[in-house]
DNA sequence: TATTATTCTGTTATCGATAACATATTTTAA
DNA sequence: TTAAAATATGTTATCGATAACAGAATAATA
């Protein structure tokens, strides 16, 4: 590999004044310019940031620790990071948690070692808080996305969970759907708690009786819904749900998929609503859902990189910053139903 | 930050001999391993693999090289190549080159600085060739996935366009299809090129006269279908095309979006096949594509960093591999179609 | 017992870059 | 004319780790 050595051996110059050519600073006659650009050309010199960082103590890389890429939501976000992360002369490092603590723990050890500048990440759950404080204690910036952790002050991009699931148990209710189920994402998710919350409000406040056998917990994880819907279908006719209000994505799509291998036709004979998206058809028909709440996922990366890049450049206010997202409703129209 | 000198000093040894300990090498006796751990846990040391990368040349970092994480195939790239990185104790960097070539080419620039061990690249086009020479003039190892580049041998993972555009214009036919249009990626792509020979040639067999109206190349990217299909729809009824095959997935789903912004039912009025999977329906009613070739995606990942590390750490056979994946035949049945 | 091999630890140099300081030359201002 | 400021370049130390070599101490062998 060419090193400034090599450089400034060829151009007859000190490694320092090349460094400096490199780096633009300090004075630097036109002569000497053009004898060490001379010599980077012939020789092919490639910076080593390597090196660089091992003096600045600045890696100009971040971290991504998400759940699963493959969550068309996840998918978005980590568009959203390398955008604004490129745009800012950073780089992104890829890690999948699979809502799994351990995996998550085992990343943060790797992004201590790494010396990474700065870290977006969803977290797994309520016990991240001790991957959290690691990151707190060895002074790696980090911005959480998506979900709150109690007891961790930093900068946050959230969606609004609550308002969403208000809105889609009320477009359920509208269609005249008093059984509805809810298909919920583990309790130690701050959006599950949320969105059960809205949920469980909603129907308070028309009088409905909550039956807990409708309420499901499960993982935010793809293929988790079946013995869930099994569950639900297994319930005297009288009992069982009408409609289903899904957490997420995944939850929403596997619950299609478990509904339909049990003959049950959705959405017929079963209403689904749910969070997130459903690529490619969101409001399109053929339409799947009865409504969704989507979330702009491509902000949340966007804008959580952008927050981390402030804070690790000392350019973000003092105080942390705390961003709800409200997310956009979407209905199916009677006629992209029949259509 | 905490140094093995830190660690040294505290536990009474060298630093050669944290070192040691850290690394499980030479000889060390229980007492001296006993204090370094000790020291090592009192201040809680993490290792700089930066420092580590600058003498040992090894980052243990890779990049992932993809035109767009958003595109469904790629996220599955994306998610096997991560899986297989941190099996093997490597990283991925994650970068979008938007089928383009200047953006791919930085991201080669910031490739050689940041002295990633390899690389795993989707290439933007042929013209992709001069970054691929930059990589092999610098040693970094390389294996391209889904797109063959004319002139560089090396690894390679692909997917057999040809005979799956062979297949899904043969079902076409047998649907009773004979005004086939083909909505085709750009020609400097390799996959677009056998996609169209498989299409061609299928056509000429069956003794088809190929109009080429029916035959419109835009890109392999979101959104870009509109245009041309107002061109197929523009035509008289008589030359129109009662069949469209799609080169992949990103075309597919914009040409639906786009019939169907003019009125026109998929499939009851024009019916679609097309290359990779459209998530999350495949081959589930409602059915989008009457037939689609479904790529191993994960696969192409996984294999791909396999192979790539296999080369990096020298234990890939002397010979480059090529590998050509099968897709998988989706086809929509009677019954899917009338749900 | 003398000699060689094994075990254990330390010292010095190095990876490639830059910060901090030093020196020399030229320019500007007093 | 001379001191001070600006310009131009070089030297040394350092970032945090490890490779290569060296020197003890202990164990094994002749």
């Amino acid at each position: 590999m060419v090193t400034i050595y090599d450089i400034a051996k060829r151009a007859n110059v000190s490694p320092m004044t090349v460094s400096r050519y490199i780096n633009q600073s300090g004075y630097m006659s036109e002569e000497t310019k053009r004898k060490v650009e001379k010599a980077i050309d012939e020789l092919g010199y490639v910076p080593n940031l390597n090196a660089r960082s091992l003096i600045s103590k600045k890696t100009k890389i971040l971290s991504l620790l998400i759940t699963d890429i493959t969550n068309p939501f996840f998918t978005k976000v980590a568009r959203g990071a390398e955008d604004k992360a490129k745009q800012l002369g950073y780089q992104i490092l890829l890690s999948n948690t699979d809502e799994n603590m351990s995996k998550e723990s085992d990343y943060i050890e790797t992004v201590l070692a790494t010396r990474v500048d700065g870290v977006l990440l969803a977290p797994a759950g309520d016990e991240s808080v001790k991957n959290l404080k690691r990151l707190r204690k060895h002074h790696i910036p980090f911005v959480l996305i998506d979900r709150e952790i109690q007891g961790i002050d930093c900068d946050l991009i959230l969606g609004d969970s609550y308002e969403g699931a208000r809105k889609l148990t009320e477009h359920l209710l509208q269609q005249g759907h008093r059984k509805i189920a809810m298909l919920n994402g583990p309790a130690h998710i701050s959006t599950a708690r949320e969105r059960k919350r809205g949920y469980e409000e909603t129907l308070k406040l028309a009088d409905i009786r909550i039956d807990q056998r409708w309420i499901s917990e499960i993982n935010f994880k793809k293929d988790d819904a079946h013995a869930a819907i099994e569950q639900f279908l297994s319930l005297d006719r009288k009992d069982r749900p009408t409609a289903i209000f899904a957490a997420n994505n995944f939850i929403a799509v596997s619950a299609i998929h478990a509904l339909r291998n049990h003959g049950v036709k959705v959405p017929d004979e079963m209403t689904i609503v749910c969070f997130d998206d459903i690529d490619p058809y969101t409001n399109t028909s053929p339409y799947l859902t009865a409504a969704s709440a989507s979330q702009p996922a491509y902000d949340y990366g966007y804008m959580g990189i952008q927050f981390l890049i402030e804070r690790i450049e000392g350019k973000a206010p003092a105080s942390y910053r705390r961003i709800e997202l409200s997310p956009e409703m979407h209905f199916a129209t009677t006629e992209s139903i029949l259509k």
